[in-house]
RNA sequence: GGGCGAUUAGCUCAGUUGGAUAGAGCGUUAGCCUCCGGAGCUAAAGGCCGUGCGUUCGAGUCGCACAUCGCCCA
């Protein structure tokens, strides 16, 4: 609406200035939903955007083009200039019923965008496999899940990805604490280090290769120090990874595609990223160590890329996998990372230009923190102990519906409270269970009401609150798509959020289901059932059930 | 020391191309079940949008400085 508005707008305003319609900044035209309802449904400031170009006083501009406007349809039932200049439109019933005949007609399509070519990969989580996926990993497994969902339902192709950083010294510290686990198991005297893997589940992954000897290769206790680091970092990380696997799978998280750290060094891409980077004058070579000229490009300072003792750097590891991202084609990466990391943005960006791309086709998404709460009082967790709640405890305990929607309740670049008793609230306390709960409500109207099949007439559908619905529900194509292009999520969240208020309290105030008017029903519950219809559809987007009984 | 982000109701937070009188939930207070699912609804109270200066018809929103908090880097 607001779309066809505007364009109703621009040729009113190009029939009253033919001659200087093409130096007229459209741009600045805003039509929005105005805070007061005394306003109007609609409004816009074009009056007060335009005036001074065309030599009119604001007010007096709005009337012309108040004037000059196409309202064949029907659908404009008052303009009026109003305050410095706004123009304030109130749409007629015509309008409500062909919104809501549209919704009905779409179905679960309602919103949806026809594929645009634009071609994304969202890479998400992207944990190092040394451990099991913690909580702070489930915000950014909802994050990237579900921008992935939003940017598909909008017309975008999606590759979805998990970087696993399987050749760092992380894996070889990992492969040493199952080691010196493993050793304390057989009754040695260790020391175990301060720097080391201490949880749980190192020790559990010992206890399995004791127990089950048959997983050790035979001549295990004959290779030497290295080669037992070695074989047990592969193993181990293999394992970790089969467990973060399956955790992302319960938690509805889809990847398509697994990339391996290692594999880079396998085909030798690391090697060519920087030949590539050495090619355009990226590199040079001081104090036995190559660096990356990366500070003319915006970052802070130039970055070693290989080590004087020839090891590479994570960063040049990094440029090679970024570099492949984009050789596979893509118009956009978005990266959702820590916001520990927002450090490393500028090298990256750096890179992504020195490669020869535009910077703006990567997008960082930082995901705060997350405090896990129990009754408002924070659960301690610290990762160096190992004591840390994981994903799966979380997903044990509340549920995968509740967990995603709570993941997804604040802008990612906020931190956030996540309290296990709101989460596992069967109540308004809880915006999962409020939410879902129209769902669930509405079914069950639809099940008693037992109508016979006819077409209903919306142009009963009269009152208000009735009105505030559609008009809500209209404006989910828009949040969706603002959702995608500003990779938030929670706008969709936020919308879901008011349509459910906005239900409740219809329903409150309305029958739905009039014995003894039975049309009137009909038209009640074709409106309910474009409200299940688009809310459960909002929930699929944020990989939410929307059940039919709770 | 340098950089990034934050600061909006008692609490947790929305508020984006700058728009009219500032938004929601929780909490508090007072109400609503002979009635479609009360997992709900109705209403009240609650604000110097951290501080100051600037930009303009107009600032929570943009700019500069300061304060406080958090994170990253040396």
């Amino acid at each position: 609406m607001k779309k066809m508005l505007r364009n109703k707008i621009e040729s009113a305003l190009k029939k009253i200035a033919p001659a200087g319609a093409g130096q007229l900044n459209f741009k600045n035209i805003v039509v929005e939903e105005p805070k007061d309802p005394a306003h109007g449904h609609l409004a816009t400031n074009a009056a007060m955007v335009l005036a001074k170009p065309l030599g009119l006083k604001p007010r007096d501009l709005a009337c012309k083009i108040i004037g000059f406007m196409d309202n064949s349809e029907g659908f404009i039932q008052s303009a009026e200039a109003a305050g410095p200049g706004f123009i304030n439109f109130r749409l007629s019933l015509e309008w409500w019923t062909y919104a809501l005949n549209e919704i009905r007609n779409k179905g679960s399509d309602y919103g949806r965008l026809e594929p645009g070519g634009q071609k994304v990969q969202v890479e998400y989580v992207s944990a190092n496999p040394t451990g099991p996926l913690h909580v702070g990993h489930g915000r950014g497994a909802a994050l990237g899940d579900c921008l992935a969902r939003i940017l598909a339902f909008t017309g975008r192709t999606v590759v979805r990805e998990y970087y696993i950083n399987d050749a760092g010294r992380q894996m070889r510290v990992l492969g040493q604490s199952v080691l010196i686990r493993l050793n304390e198991l057989k009754g040695e005297e260790t020391n175990f280090p301060g720097d080391h893997y201490q949880g749980r589940y190192i020790i559990d992954l010992a206890g399995e290769l004791l127990n089950h000897p048959g997983e050790l290769p035979a001549n295990f206790w004959d290779l030497s120090k290295e080669e037992k680091i070695q074989w047990l970092s592969r193993w181990a990380g293999r394992r970790i990874l089969d467990g973060i696997k399956n955790d992302l799978a319960d938690f509805r998280a889809i990847l398509d595609v697994w990339f391996s750290e290692q594999s880079l060094y396998d085909q030798n891409l690391v090697d060519e990223a920087l030949a590539s980077l050495r090619r355009g004058g990226h590199i040079y070579d001081q104090d036995g160590a190559v660096w990356f000229r990366s500070e003319p490009l915006g970052d802070d300072k130039n970055r070693v890329l290989i080590k004087s003792n020839g090891d590479k750097t994570y960063l040049a590891a990094d440029v090679a996998y970024h570099r492949n991202k984009f050789r596979h084609g893509f118009d956009l990466v978005v990266d959702v990372w820590g916001a520990d990391h927002h450090g490393y943005i500028p090298r990256m960006e750096a890179a992504v230009e020195a490669l020869g791309y535009r910077r703006e086709q990567l997008a960082v998404v930082l995901v705060q923190l997350v405090t896990l709460l129990r009754n408002g009082q924070p659960v301690s967790m610290s990762t160096r102990s190992g004591e840390f709640v994981t994903l799966r405890e979380v997903l044990d305990e509340v549920g995968v519906d509740a967990a995603r929607f709570m993941f997804l309740t604040r802008s990612h670049e906020s931190a956030l409270d996540f309290d296990l008793e709101v989460a596992k609230a069967k109540n308004r306390d809880n915006p999962v269970y409020y939410v879902q709960y129209v769902c669930a409500r509405i079914f069950s109207l639809i099940q008693k009401a037992d109508l016979k099949d006819g077409k209903p007439d919306l142009s009963l559908l009269t009152e208000p609150e009735e009105a505030d619905l559609i008009r809500h529900l209209a404006g989910f194509p828009d949040t969706v798509e603002s959702a995608a292009r500003r990779l938030e999520p929670h706008l969709l969240t936020a919308w879901l959020t008011n349509a459910a208020r906005l239900f409740h309290q219809y329903y409150g105030r309305h029958r739905l289901i009039e014995e003894k008017q039975p049309e009137l029903t009909r038209a009640r519950l074709a409106l309910a059932a474009a409200v299940r219809l688009v809310t459960a559809s909002g929930l699929n987007l944020l990989g939410v059930s929307a059940p039919e009984k709770m």
